[in-house]
DNA sequence: TTTTCATATGAAACTAAATTCATATAGATT
DNA sequence: AATCTATATGAATTTAGTTTCATATGAAAA
């Protein structure tokens, strides 16, 4: 069976959902997330905890806002990040009991490649 | 300030998260998540579910079922996926709700690019 | 009013995940 | 046992997200 090679996916109307876990499958995006977690900081001070460099963070944050995921608000010329704990945090929550429930011996949410 | 290019990211402890929403920050796999939660479905159904070719499917589906989000039960020669729902249907939802809560007039969960 | 500090932005380069496609396996059917 | 049907697998390729790095913006301080 040959297909085109760009295909017709027929799920735009899920693309919520792709769009939504995309800014979380990325250790940075994580890091930054359970980072927030423990309190509002602004982007030096996530660099710092995180050492890893400003424009990365930048980025990473730019996405986490456009979903909503992350809060600003700028505060002279810092810009205070905040989490939107509503969504996540129940999430994370969610990955906690799924490994505890399904990897008893050692974590089955492992690269398998 | 300068990095090396193969820097090391700080939160190994946290990938699991990492993996898991890997799992699902794809079109495909949303798709297949979708098609089984209205039911139990062989590789040929989804595949005609979804129009998509069977290598795809079969690929997608054996790192979902390496994460647990979805199990699998051999009868003959066809293979029944099922989803586990237990984490992943709260976690749409979840999904949904934050979408409603902060897309009021168009979807916020979009390509911003 | 120039400099410094905090952060954002653009685009090229890099990288890793997804796709493709040929092929393998293995149960069922003849 | 040969064939068919259902699904899995491997590896090269493609693609899209991330990183990098140079630069822009803009607020505060000197």
């Amino acid at each position: 069976m040959k297909k085109k090679t760009h295909e017709v996916i027929p799920f735009m109307n899920h693309h919520s959902y792709n769009i939504f876990f995309m800014n979380l499958a990325n250790p940075l995006k994580i890091g930054i997330i359970l980072c927030l977690r423990d309190g509002n900081k602004n982007v030096s001070e996530i660099m710092n905890a995180l050492k890893v460099e400003q424009s990365k963070i930048s980025h990473a944050l730019t996405s986490l806002k456009h979903c909503k995921i992350v809060n600003v608000e700028q505060n002279g010329k810092e810009r205070i990040y905040s989490l939107n704990k509503d969504t996540i945090i129940p999430m994370l929550n969610l990955i906690d009991k799924h490994a505890s429930c399904h990897c008893k011996n050692k974590c089955c949410l492992k690269s398998w490649k």
